[in-house]
DNA sequence: ACTTGACTTTAGGTCAGACCAATATTATAT
DNA sequence: ATATAATATTGGTCTGACCTAAAGTCAAGT
């Protein structure tokens, strides 16, 4: 490395990996970050971008505002797909074949290793999802949920950064085409998901994953005509 | 969009999406990009580190040095899991997971979708690793170049861009366990493969795929001890 | 007592212009 | 001819000034 702002972004990197700084610490204002580091402000904020990009920080102005920690390190990858689909060099059907490998893996991975506390998480989300089963308003940010909540019970971080970056990428496309007798198919399929993993069917859980999927994958497609 | 620069950012991002540059095509200097958006040489600095985090963008110094057109999409998410697995906030057993994912899917879409071009150049791969066999050298690179083009044949870019970031980032750890038995073994198997998706037989190639990393993750579990 | 709006403060965003450093090219000296 | 030195090009860094959004403060008006 021989810039200056790439040594002071890998600086400040270390320290927000060796979790010195916990989500949404504060650090110190950039004056103040040069001054510490022996610099000038240019090449702290070089350094302030690269992060941001990185999503390891979000910056702010104003009073209250500065550089917060945050790790959201699905964002590279989610601008990255967002451009390529924006500007059609990818497609939706692109996006829903990788959706479809890591959807299925995420299920039959978490049969064999949800905790309770995962189980309760998915648990409590299919109850409040049974709860307003007639509004349509939650419903949405539900199914991103319990999509996350799988990937997390899979116990490997790179499938959870994976599906957090394509999860909301076909947000829209799926709002557009739901409505009720879809949001009802999906509960559906949802429960059976989780008696699969609660009984540890690994198989039956990824089968039926995949098999939602193509379903959803057709409804859109039919709405799409 | 508020800043300045991310605007710029998106600008130029959308310039070099529309292909209106091709790939290593060198933009205007730093002063004359300024010049020509109307805004300081600041707003475009920042920009660019914008572009070049993304991996759509090399900056040189010097003179035949400047700003030229990249498309490494894939380059976000390798920096990212690369800062993952340094810190271990991931493992390399999470990163064969996913690797051994895409792989086996990627071999088994190929034999739907390679065209002859793409056979072409599979077939090439193989032969010139033939005539090599006893040599050591130009091995590692082989295996990374299959894989990848088994991820173009199976014309899907999302998949291209992650086993992209993926097979370097398992390059070190294969290379440190590598030896004439697993190379032998190695061919072996890319060979089978390939007479799998000549046949057009999807599933076997699948599979295959799948063994052959499972088989190279025990060799690396065992040189491990 | 409560709202409204002007003022102040904080911290990032932008600007301008200078100078530093790396790297090709070209001229010069041996 | 080859090694070496001058030079031009382009990004990298530094300074210090000013702009602007956002949050808090506090007084005037209801």
């Amino acid at each position: 490395m021989i810039r200056l702002s790439e040594q002071i972004t890998a600086l400040i990197r270390k320290e927000i990996f060796s979790r010195k700084y916990k989500i949404g610490k504060r650090l110190l204002p950039e004056v103040e970050l040069a001054q510490k580091h022996g610099v000038s402000r240019s090449v702290i904020r070089e350094a302030l971008k690269n992060l941001e990009s990185a999503g390891l920080v979000i910056i702010k102005k104003g009073p209250k505002g500065g550089i917060f920690v945050s790790e959201n390190f699905h964002k590279p990858l989610s601008d990255s797909l967002g451009s390529l689909l924006d500007t059609r060099r990818i497609t939706q059907d692109n996006l829903f074949d990788v959706w479809m490998l890591l959807g299925a893996h995420a299920a039959s991975q978490a049969a064999f290793f949800a905790d309770p506390e995962d189980m309760e998480a998915l648990a409590q989300l299919l109850d409040t999802a049974q709860e307003n089963k007639d509004k349509v308003t939650p419903f949405p940010t539900l199914r991103e949920k319990f999509h996350l909540a799988l990937a997390k019970s899979a116990k490997n971080p790179v499938i959870e950064i994976l599906m957090t970056a394509l999860t909301p990428m076909l947000r829209k496309q799926i709002q557009d085409a739901s409505d009720m007798v879809y949001e009802r198919a999906t509960l559906v399929s949802f429960l059976r998901i989780f008696d699969a993993i609660e009984s540890r069917d690994p198989e039956t859980a990824g089968m039926l994953m995949e098999e939602h999927i193509t379903r959803v994958r057709e409804y859109i497609h039919r709405s799409n005509l």
